[in-house]
DNA sequence: ATCGGGTCCTGCCACTGTGG
DNA sequence: CCACAGTGGCAGGACCCGAT
């Protein structure tokens, strides 16, 4: 296995136990559970076991854990975000994330987010049967959306990465629903932090831009817009004004670059 | 013998922009 | 106009092992 080693940060702390953990989430404000290539970011396995590759040892066990835990118990959230892949966001920058793209929604705003287009059919059933059921496991949710067949979970894991991606759902425990792996136990966002969906609503997407970006400059003072976009999907004008770097300033550490790709880089990067 | 839980990886295809 | 590179999305494989 490969892995970047670009997004780690050198954190002064040891990560042992969960609260360890949490500290470390607050402290960068949001990182990956497992390091991903391309993706630079910290991750939570890198701060425990401070070592590449990956391998399923003791670190690998304690966050696996601790990946279900601290969602359930309302200390840092928990979902497959950046790039579909397992994320934690702090507490603190939540309500950022969530004011970033407009997500803060109640439980029931299922229509009005598949009316506007931002969800699909089967996003809004599983949204729907949260909101009805409450807190499911993986293998209860799929039975309530009707989805229990093979074809049917591929459709239920596309949904479930959509609703995530959003910031709808959440990890919220974690179930042995089966003799085999434990099932993950999911929540609207809505219901497992209120509060934090209540204070998005007071924040601007440009001002929690900022507040995204100073977190990831104070880690990585070096980083460029373009990078940022990339990692955010903003486009590079969002960048630039989120990092205070005016356009004039914004090759300054990086060598020349040709009109062209300068054209490029003004549209959205996805 | 097959299935299925969650995750990451690889391979494939479609799309886009570049550059000759 | 066309070939090429880069990217993103998606599907399927591997992992493990007990239940069916």
């Amino acid at each position: 296995m490969k892995f970047s080693r670009e997004g780690e940060i050198r954190w002064p702390r040891k990560v042992r136990t969960a609260a360890d953990a949490v500290r470390f989430i607050d402290a960068v404000g949001y990182c990956l559970l497992f390091p991903v290539q391309n993706l630079p970011l910290p991750s939570l396995y890198y701060a425990l076991a401070r070592r590449y590759p990956l391998t399923w040892d003791t670190y690998t066990e304690k966050i696996w854990h601790w990946k279900d835990d601290l969602g359930r118990q309302r200390r840092a959230f928990y979902a497959k975000y950046f790039k579909g892949r397992g994320t934690f966001i702090s507490l603190a920058l939540l309500p950022h994330f969530l004011a970033m793209r407009d997500s803060a929604a109640s439980p029931g705003d299922h229509e009005r987010f598949y009316a506007g287009g931002r969800i699909s059919h089967d996003a809004r059933a599983i949204w729907q049967a949260l909101e009805q059921h409450g807190p499911l496991a993986t293998l209860e949710l799929r039975h309530a959306c009707k989805m229990d067949s093979k074809a049917g979970n591929v459709r239920f894991k596309r949904a479930m990465l959509e609703l995530q991606c959003l910031l709808q759902v959440v990890h919220f425990g974690a179930e042995q629903e089966t003799a085999a792996w434990a099932s993950g136990r999911f929540e609207l966002t809505a219901r497992a932090f209120p509060r934090q969906v209540l204070r998005a609503r007071e924040i601007a997407p440009e001002t929690a831009r900022a507040v995204i970006a100073k977190k990831y400059l104070h880690w990585h003072p070096e980083v460029l817009p373009v990078r940022l976009a990339r990692l955010f999907r903003w486009t590079e004008a969002e960048a630039a004004a989120a990092s205070a770097i005016t356009p004039a300033r914004r090759g300054y550490n990086s060598p020349p670059r040709n009109p062209k790709t300068q054209e490029r880089s003004s549209r959205r990067v996805t």
